[in-house]
DNA sequence: CGGGCTCTTGATACGTGTCAATGTTGGTGG
DNA sequence: CCACCAACATTGACACGTATCAAGAGCCCG
């Protein structure tokens, strides 16, 4: 497995978050920790290939992954998988069950993960009480809009090589701004599968465009995973750089 | 042009907001009208074919559409354009640049459009006076994603064919329930240029896609827009059919 | 040891893009 | 009023990118 071996399930608060100390986050205010300390109902571990999260349902919960990566995805009903976004530390997941009437999408855990759970009824709470927290909600939101569009307009318009150097130096970078990644640790834990469900392409043609980008001494290319070499070079052979990294909201 | 001539460009007061009317609204309490109507600057009005947001500014404005037919996109350095979504009244615009940097994308007018604008710097009143509002705003931030989630769906999984019926059902779906639309205006105002960058699609080949749906006499083309004839027919050929339609918000 | 998952490669078929040419419409200016 | 031009829609021929089919190798795990 590409990823350590999970730590120990043990509660983890919120006042010795992990997450919050690094240096992409922005820090709560006393009461905000509080406050959120109170809003996280426990903690959820998953192994690596584990449904997290499944269309059509309407959970009682939201989360916030701590730690590991996931992705969200979509299928037809014939089986035709499109996967959406990829999730790390600090993403909220499930908010459009608990906003909306349910989910329309499924979350799949790519390494062991661990997740905050808290408890939708006290949403409303939040709203009420921290607005502060309800902004970064809804930054948290405009910020996965704006990578989807990104997304959009890689799948619509960009060739496929293009399309297979924006995700895997977008990989990197949102790896890298969650603390997974780092100049040592350049490792993203995907297969081929989840890069060409990603791209809108056949896993063969995933295979020789990928085969492309390794030739030209940018990634390579290990059993379940990519090594990225070259972040830069990915970034200008797709015609992309990472957006606003400024501090972050984390909840 | 395909919509009835503009009206004259008085100022629309919150209070007898054409749009707060129809079924597919929430009501306000009188509170939230009361603040809305503050938080409201004024209407801006703009032609078909004009540019009401560009990409990289960051507005001191935020808007909700009133009137009219719009579009978000992005464009690649070498003019390669790709279509995100659809804007019809209700809809909010510019959020993005209002919670975070600044806009990551642009937005055309499709027809002559009236927005209302509001005032950024009170955004943050918004969240901190009234809860409701702000859990609408991040509402509209869930209903967006979950829209972008199944375009890219389309676009990454589905045919051409398929493409093209459920992006033609999604509009008349977005125009019925905005009002725009009913069984007597079938008429999406639209060119073939539009769905072809929506659908990631060349203009000849969206041409000869469309003939397929009109020969099996699913819409209708006319100069510069389509006619939908047979909605459910579309939503079938797509295997998409839409979420959610109860009360919506608006701000 | 077998079986599943992942990656790889070559041959071929098909979907989609590109090029080119044409017709239509509506607007503009002489 | 007509000539002209721009935008939009249409069609056929051909090229190219991508999907599909098929086969095989390496690996891990039961």
């Amino acid at each position: 497995m590409a990823s350590e071996p999970r730590k120990n399930p043990v509660r983890v608060s919120c006042f010795e978050c992990p997450l919050r100390q690094k240096k992409h986050f922005r820090p709560f205010s006393g009461d905000e920790l509080d406050f959120v300390s109170h809003f996280k109902r426990g903690d959820f571990n998953a192994d690596a290939g584990a449904t997290v999260l499944v269309e059509g349902s309407h959970s009682a919960h939201l989360y916030t992954l701590l730690e590991g990566w996931g992705f969200r995805y979509k299928i037809l009903e014939d089986g035709r998988r499109q996967i959406l976004n990829y999730v790390v530390p600090g993403d909220m997941v499930g908010l459009q069950g608990a906003v909306m009437a349910e989910m329309q999408h499924s979350v799949e855990a790519l390494t062991p993960v661990t997740l905050c759970v808290f408890e939708r009824s006290r949403l409303f709470k939040l709203f009420e009480k921290h607005s502060g927290l309800a902004f970064d909600l809804t930054w948290l939101a405009a910020r996965e809009e704006s990578i989807l569009d990104e997304h959009l307009l890689s799948i619509g318009r960009r060739t496929a090589t293009e399309r297979a150097a924006y995700l895997l130096a977008f990989l990197f970078e949102r790896g890298r701004t969650a603390g997974l990644l780092d100049d040592q640790r350049r490792h993203v834990p995907v297969t081929q599968m989840h890069v060409a469900d990603t791209l809108g392409l056949s896993i063969v043609h995933t295979n020789k465009t990928l085969r492309k980008l390794s030739d030209r001494g940018l990634i390579q290319w290990l059993e379940r995973g990519c090594e990225i070499l070259d972040p830069e070079g990915l970034q200008s052979v797709a015609n992309w750089n990472p957006g606003d990294t400024r501090l972050r909201p984390l909840i």
